[in-house]
DNA sequence: CTGAAAGCGCTTACAG
DNA sequence: CTGAAAGCGCTTACAG
């Protein structure tokens, strides 16, 4: 059968006790004593039981992250920052993810209550932020890594939109652009008017007007950019650049530009936001703007770790982490 | 302070094994009985520990999902299949990704002596089979998502590889190309062997020399699909298409051709394998061969839970997925 | 149909 | 420095 401290305790001639205590290095064990309970924990090759180390501590060294999908490149390089630090730190990750809608998240709610993780890392599924504030009033360690712009009063991990954006725009002026195509995340999204905001003040600034005709309502995917572009140049709506709210929309406007026969970035130069792994490899390759994905993953786990390890207490305060402009082909300096 | 069992066996003036009883619907319970309990239960809000639980029952329904890395797209697909599979059993999800080599695997381990989960889906990360099939013969459930061609003797779940490589050589000689280019993946993966026999089979078959010249080492990364292009283009290897064993490698082919001047599909007909998100907005759109990855991922993890639900043994006969040939303007018909 | 008791495998006061 | 015992919150024979 498996391996328990009573056989190790046996097989050493120690307590229980003993044993927990070399095991956990905590409280005063003979030198000698130590050396042979460990020499018995190799040989028999005991690792504790993680159900029964869980109960009896009422934790059990294990961090639960909820996304909303895992097959958007910006949410796989969040995680691998994420599973990077909870590993090194030797915690285990829970992963859920909301494609079920509601049944989705009742089941997570009631893996909170069976308290089946010390903390949990969200990348907010659509429209659940009222309930993870919920649960982190009732108590629940949380830390959001938001890529919303959400700037809720639980603490989250962010990026510098506004000024992301406003180098994009800057960089876009300096090259001699005068009107850009505005191709928007989805409206609600604080980080979308985030961006907006960023990048139509440094117009202003520069005495260089805005048109609503000019700012298309998108929705991240490839599909809206697409589609963005072609219903302009039907409407003839004139424009010299595009700036997408990331690079996913970003990739398809390169698409639908390419597909009317306009040439990136001689006649229009287009920006994106992110810099996921394929931008460097669209055609031309694309100018965007970089979030530290990975970082924020980073920051987000550390954060927690650090706050269930006793040492920081969980403020609501952002975490911000800043942007950086990107220049690749499709917008040149 | 939290709500326990006993709480609910006390509020409904029963036994602990009686709650219990209607909690797992095990036993025979009065009707009015079992109301009564159910009652209390929403009450009180109560939610069993899984801590508890699993600590009692010496499983907790959670299963470990081990994987090389997260970035790569072909992944994060497989492991959406995985997750939308083991949420919709009620099951948890445990990640583990394998970045810091020798001591992940050494984590990993020691929380499979640590009954952490009660099986694990696994896409083997590089020169782990052999402590995979270690894993397995001392009894830990495992399946293994095959993105190698291993043919391992545990369960697994493959694709056609010498098909679908097949498929693309038909399509290639059939549209009058005589001269493919080799962009191969990794040597001492078996896909790697199966796509390399499946597509010279077929050439050979219709009397199409592939001389050695014509197939180079590659590594499934952008970049060495853009050397191996540029290399070839320097040597003045003659060819009129490529046939690259994975789309990311593609992706740097389609670069490198740009670069060069020649055109796709005109001068050059590409074909990839996998058929990632970003295949269809490549430039042009990529031609390739579909692996089925969210059904394999969900085929592993339907196949796990089967087996932890008693009723089919794991058996390691491969369940093997069929690949789509998918044709867009990189290689037109 | 129901309950008392043992057991799952640890940790942690408490006592010495 | 060390150990006996209680406790973590469930499940499961066993007995009735």
């Amino acid at each position: 059968m498996r391996v328990t401290i009573a056989d190790v305790a046996r097989n050493a001639a120690v307590s229980k006790t003993t044993v927990s205590r070399v095991l956990n290095g905590k409280g005063e064990v003979d030198a000698e004593t130590a050396d042979r309970v460990r020499a018995v924990i190799a040989k028999l090759g005991y690792v504790p039981s993680s159900r029964a180390v869980g109960l009896a501590r009422g934790s059990n060294r294990t961090l639960a992250m909820l996304v909303p999908s895992l097959t958007w490149p910006w949410v796989g390089e969040v995680l691998q920052g994420v599973a990077d630090t909870v590993e090194a730190a030797g915690y285990g990750l829970l992963l859920f993810t909301c494609n079920r809608g509601e049944d989705s998240m009742a089941q997570f709610t009631s893996q909170v209550s069976a308290r089946a993780f010390d903390g949990v890392l969200v990348i907010e599924p659509e429209n659940t932020l009222r309930s993870m504030a919920a649960l982190h009033r009732q108590g629940l360690p949380l830390v959001m890594v938001d890529d919303r712009g959400q700037r809720p009063d639980f603490p989250s991990v962010a990026t510098t939109n506004a000024e992301g954006a406003a180098a994009a725009a800057a960089h876009l002026l300096d090259s001699g652009r005068r009107a850009p195509l505005i191709i928007t995340g989805p409206r609600h999204f604080g980080c979308v008017q985030d961006r907006l905001t960023g990048f139509v003040g440094v117009l202003r600034e520069r005495g260089v007007a805005q048109p609503a005709a000019r700012v298309a309502a998108g929705d991240f995917t490839v599909r809206c950019g697409q589609t963005v572009i072609e219903r302009a140049l039907t409407e003839g709506i004139p424009f010299d650049s595009v700036f997408a709210h990331n690079d996913l929309s970003a990739t398809g406007a390169l698409h639908a530009l390419r597909a009317a026969g306009r040439r990136v970035p001689d006649d229009v130069a287009v920006i994106g936001f992110d810099d996921i792994p394929i931008a460097a490899y669209t055609e031309p390759p694309l100018t965007t703007v970089r979030q530290p994905m990975r970082a924020m993953g980073e920051a987000a786990a550390r954060r927690m770790i650090e706050h269930l390890g006793g040492v920081t207490p969980l403020q609501a305060a952002p975490t911000v982490l800043p942007t950086e402009f990107v220049i690749r082909s499709s917008a040149p300096g």
